[in-house]
DNA sequence: GCCACATCGGGAACCGGTTCCAGGAAGCAC
DNA sequence: GTGCTTCCTGGAACCGGTTCCCGATGTGGC
């Protein structure tokens, strides 16, 4: 464990020459900066990180909060946040939070208030004021992703919009008798992602004059979640929707796998569209609304280092909208008419 | 921002008998702990992880290098370490590691090197020699989960011997053309877990004296990949195998998608068996022998700590081998008589 | 009453960098 | 030549804790 001093010493100048040979900061000379970056190859020296944000107050170390890991949308999130951060020669400390109140308040009051983060990046997390502002107070930068906290830059897809497309691409086919199978829209973790899609849904319906009573059913966001909920709204033939909006493209497959299991036609029977991407999406034949939560990923830590860079509080505090794209494939078709429904 | 000085102040006492009373180390009366106490939750106080751990030399920060998040077993561990880390009061840094060459030199040369961490946790990944050497050199304590590194202490199932109990299964249901869709055995990065599978695929075959000739066929560990796989496979009626051994649930998963897309009745005409115990196979009721990499997570936690805070190189390199369980659904059959198969 | 020992608190060195400041050398215009 | 700016370097203070060492006090045994 070679030290700068050392460094310094074999190449034969002082401390601070050699600290700024090699951090790039200040006036060195090309002759003696090549000196110390030798010395130090030579030495496999490597600063003491610990150290060096000691005095200068950075950690190039940012924190990621998020409810899951193991699931598609926030799965990719996070590889595309880390490759990022890599990429900036910043470290990515990850921090779970589950629904657990203890948990999340040890978080933020423990761990993410120490100096161990320059920034934080929040993943369909809604923060509460408090937290917000404590953040704030440390002027640790903060960006959101998937939803939007008032006052932080943040961005996502519109989740009313895109429900609201997903749906009327089932009315333009003919549907009149749809279904959501979403989320729990009391949810509170999950940043009313799932209350924002349903009024996208009913929005929908509601532009083109539709009512139907019962035009919802929670899921879990997986396949199991979608499977269960399936078989449970698919069973009786008599109130048998005729399209289905899911939450997700895991809930839409859930679905499908029920429908088929139920003898279900698809899409004769039974249109079936989701929102998210899912690489399985094109396995399944599923329409969708294509989302990129690797990109989200990145973009948020463009957005983040662009404030950790800023000589304080500058930039806009936006909030950045990405775009779907509708993706169609065999899950769904013109209503044929009166398929089996007959009350 | 306080700092331990403004603590002391006020609680009116020196900064070393603050230090003490807030690390617990050392001789302090309860009283003088109390008035510091205090003070420290007066200012909101939080210690600098920066300036304590420059001198003591520790970070209570674990690296964990990973070659993939989104993928079930690797989300399983990475949320079964996160919580154990937390809960004793580590942070998490996480690394992933693709096939990237270059940016795996980087991770560890530059990233890892840095007194950034306490230890690593390597995650399925084969570590090079050089790799450990360099680790274990920086006195950095390293466990490897999912396969054995030579000279660390690691944990992992026998990946031969689920393989050959699976195959076994297979077997005793009368099975004699018997297949294995697995991973590329070739591939570096997932610590021979493929090969190891394929192995003691073989050795059942072997041991029931059954020899079949092109029985295995690669894919991709994931339901797409066990899906493309299915339909390769199972496309021909005369070569078509009457059981599947599959590398893992989600490949397993895929092939019965494939499978009934094919009009292939599963279990009478095909049986398929996995290893996992994803929480899919139940939905799909699949016969897997399962494992717990989330267990595996918390394990490799509790191993690392111990080699933390053992008084440096003492305890045992083990290598651990933890149990899979048979659970047998509803994809597994005894064979049926010459179901289509005749060449 | 004295000594040994445990308990408690303060002073100061130290961890390993970064940065401010001062000062010297060199280049250029006048 | 002088005066100014620009380039380069070293000395020293500093970031915010931890810990070693030493002295003071209290307590119990003989």
């Amino acid at each position: 464990m070679s030290i700068l001093a050392d460094v310094a010493r074999i190449a034969g100048v002082s401390k601070s020459t050699a600290s700024r040979a090699l951090s790039g900061r200040g006036y060195v000379s090309e002759d003696t900066r090549r000196k110390v970056e030798q010395a130090a190859a030579e030495l496999g020296y490597v600063v003491s990180t610990a150290a060096a944000s000691l005095v200068t107050g950075r950690t190039r170390n940012v924190g990621v909060v998020i409810p899951y890991i193991n699931r598609w949308y926030f799965g990719e999130v996070l590889e595309g946040i880390e490759a990022s951060l890599i990429q900036a020669g910043y470290d990515l400390t990850l921090y779970r939070l589950s629904s657990d109140a203890e948990l999340r308040r040890r978080v933020f009051d423990y761990f993410l208030v120490r100096k161990r983060v320059d920034a934080v990046i929040s993943v369909a997390i809604a923060l509460s004021p408090h937290e917000v502002h404590m953040l704030q107070a440390l002027g640790k930068p903060l960006v959101g992703i998937g939803g939007l906290i008032p006052g932080i830059p943040s961005l996502s897809i519109d989740d009313v919009e895109t429900a609201r497309l997903a749906t009327e691409h089932l009315i333009s086919l003919g549907h009149r008798r749809i279904m959501h199978v979403g989320g729990d829209q009391h949810e509170q973790m999950d940043f009313r992602v799932h209350s924002q899609r349903y009024i996208g849904f009913e929005r929908a319906l509601r532009e083109a004059g539709i009512t139907v009573d019962d035009d919802f059913r929670d899921a879990e966001f997986s396949i199991q979640g979608g499977y269960a909920a399936g078989l449970a709204v698919l069973g009786d033939p008599r109130t048998r929707p005729t399209a289905i909006f899911a939450g997700c493209d895991e809930i839409a497959i859930g679905i499908m796998v029920a429908a088929r299991q139920l003898g279900i036609s698809i899409p004769n029977e039974l249109s079936v569209i989701g929102i998210d991407g899912h690489p399985l999406a094109e396995t399944f034949g599923l329409t969708t609304l294509v989302q990129h939560p690797g990109d989200q990923g990145a973009r948020a830590v463009e957005l983040l280092l662009g404030q950790i860079d800023a000589t304080a509080d500058g930039p806009p505090k936006e909030h950045l909208v990405l775009p779907t794209t509708l993706t169609v494939r065999s899950s769904t078709a013109v209503r044929r008419e009166a398929p089996v429904a007959q009350a």
